[in-house]
DNA sequence: CGAACAGTTGCAAAAGTGATTGACTGATGA
DNA sequence: TCATCAGTCAATCACTTTTGCAACTGTTCG
């Protein structure tokens, strides 16, 4: 999967069409915007991150520290999080401190764990 | 994030403990779990090919026909949709029917959508 | 201003992923 | 049994993604 660098959709996925032919729910570009929502979901260093934000907000260096990895790493998922709206922050003096975006998220985690747990 | 070869939790990630610091609400192996389900829906194609499968039974030609894909490169897809338990199938004849596990995908494709379309 | 702290960015190496192709297996039916 | 159809498997190649480190930016405070 290749993440947009921002929330430019490309328009070359418009070029066939592979709908309609079957009921398919799906449009090509919530297919696109989901897959990469989802892709974003899954590494579990971002989850182990968005678990840590479910009720309250922290800056960076809280993070690093709560999941015991470096202050870069952590800055580069946070980065990928925001491009996908999953998270949202604002800067207080030296501090920049991040939030879950809106509830759908917790959502959306949650549901992943409550199919994860039923195996 | 590799996708393990069949149902074998990896043991493993046991080692450290990167948890109870701050009221984390995923433990280790749920994360692990969660994510590998969210990075095999990460994936517009295997997206499309399970929105084909919401409301029907289809066998792999029927579905690589619907998509306009290959046998070879839609069989991967299911196989590895059929090893996070996320498809079923039943063979028939020559045929290998394949279908939703259960209604908890469905969800979680809803919700992804769901966010997809709020942005 | 300049030192120190908090984050971010860039880059190169390493790891992972997906598409493609050809060979293989299993079932049917003449 | 043999040919054929349906599907799977395995190996390779090109491309992405992740990671770790060093350099850089921005803010505060003496």
């Amino acid at each position: 999967m290749k993440y947009p660098e921002d929330h430019t959709p490309d328009p070359s996925c418009e070029t066939e069409d592979h709908q309609g032919q079957l009921g398919n729910l799906l449009s090509e570009e919530a297919c696109q915007q989901a897959a990469t929502i989802f892709s974003v979901l899954g590494d579990p260093n971002r989850l182990r991150l968005l678990g840590l934000l479910v009720n309250q907000e922290l800056c960076v260096t809280e993070i690093a520290d709560a999941l015991n990895d470096n202050l870069p790493a952590v800055s580069q998922r946070l980065k990928l999080l925001r491009s996908e709206r999953i998270v949202n922050y604002r800067r207080q003096g030296k501090h920049v401190y991040y939030r879950l975006d809106d509830d759908h998220i917790v959502q959306l985690v949650q549901n992943g764990l409550a199919h994860a747990e039923h195996h």
